[in-house]
DNA sequence: CACTTCTTGCGTCATAATTG
DNA sequence: CAATTATGACGCAAGAAGTG
C-alpha cells in the first residue's frame, strides 16, 4: 500500500473505531477487540485506551444506567477520557498497599516483553535504574519509585538573553521561536518519558495479573484438598 | 512478491495536575 | 495563581506479519 493508501486505511480504521465506542454505550470492549491483539492498536491510537481508575469508576457507574443511556456524546467521552491517572500515583498507591511489594524494572526487560514471559518478572529481589527512578523486583508485584526530576535540558539547548534585552520585532519573534522550540523539545522528552512509565505501569499491572493467579490457583487447589479432606465419602 | 493489515513509536497539541 | 510538568488524544511513518 501506498503511503497514501496506509493514511487512507488508519483514518477510516480510527473513524470506525470512534463509531464502534460511540455505540459501546456501556463502555465495555466489544469481544472481538478484546479478544485480538488489535486491541493494542486502539490503546495506540487512544480511542479506546487503558481506563483510567476514575474512568474505570465512572464507566462502572454509568454501567448500571447505561441500558436506557442513549449515546455518549463526543465531548462527554472526551471529558471522560481526558481524566489523568498518572501512573506516578497510581504505582505508588499499588506499592503502598501491598507491603513489600516487588519493583519493576526498566528497559532491559522491555526487551523479554516480546514473549510477556510473566513468570520471569517474579523473581528475587533486582534493582534497575532509570532516567526518572529506580525500580525493584522482589517476586511478587513490581514497584516504582520516582526520584526527583532532574530536568536535564538535551544537550544543543542554549539559554537566550534575557527578554529584558530584546527591543526590536524581529528580536521579539525570535525569542517566541526559540521559547517554542525549547517547550517542544522538554514535552518531547516528557512524552517519552510519559510513555516508557506507561509501559512499565502496564509491565506492573500484566505482573500483578500473573501473581494473583498463581494465588487463586493455589486457594483453588487448597479449597479441593479442604473438600476432600472435610466432606465425608458417602460410598 | 506486491499489497494489505497490524503494531509500535514518535512529535505535537490541549489540558489536567503539580509545584513554587 | 502563574509556571511547569505529565499525560490523553491524534496523526503520521516505518517495519512486521498476514494474504492472495
Amino acid at each position: 500500500m501506498s503511503k497514501c493508501g496506509r493514511k487512507k486505511y488508519i483514518k477510516t480504521n480510527l473513524r470506525q473505531m470512534t463509531m464502534e465506542i460511540d455505540s459501546q454505550q456501556d463502555g465495555s470492549i466489544p469481544d472481538s477487540v478484546a479478544e485480538s491483539e488489535s486491541a493494542h492498536m486502539q490503546m495506540q491510537t487512544g480511542q479506546n485506551s487503558i481506563p483510567t481508575l476514575a474512568q474505570v469508576a465512572t464507566i462502572a457507574e454509568t454501567d448500571e444506567s447505561a441500558e436506557s443511556e442513549s449515546v455518549i456524546d463526543f465531548h462527554k467521552r472526551r471529558e471522560i477520557l481526558s481524566r489523568r491517572p498518572s501512573y506516578r500515583k497510581i504505582l505508588n498507591e499499588l506499592s503502598s498497599d501491598v507491603p513489600g511489594v516487588p519493583k519493576i524494572e526498566e528497559e532491559k526487560s522491555e526487551e523479554e516483553g516480546t514473549s510477556p514471559n510473566i513468570a520471569a518478572m517474579a523473581v528475587p529481589t533486582s534493582i534497575y535504574q532509570t532516567s526518572t527512578g529506580q525500580y525493584t523486583t522482589t517476586g511478587d508485584m513490581p514497584t516504582y519509585q520516582i526520584r526527583a526530576p532532574t530536568t536535564a535540558l538535551p544537550q544543543g539547548v542554549v539559554m537566550a538573553a534575557s527578554p529584558g534585552s530584546l527591543h526590536s520585532p524581529q528580536q521579539l519573534a525570535e525569542e517566541a521561536t526559540r521559547k517554542r522550540e525549547l517547550r517542544l523539545m522538554k514535552n518531547r522528552e516528557a512524552a517519552k518519558e510519559c510513555r516508557r512509565r506507561k509501559k512499565e505501569y502496564v509491565k506492573c499491572l500484566e505482573s500483578r495479573v500473573a501473581v494473583l493467579e498463581v494465588q487463586n490457583k493455589k486457594l483453588i487447589e487448597e479449597l479441593e484438598t479442604l473438600k476432600d479432606i472435610y466432606s465425608p465419602k458417602t460410598d
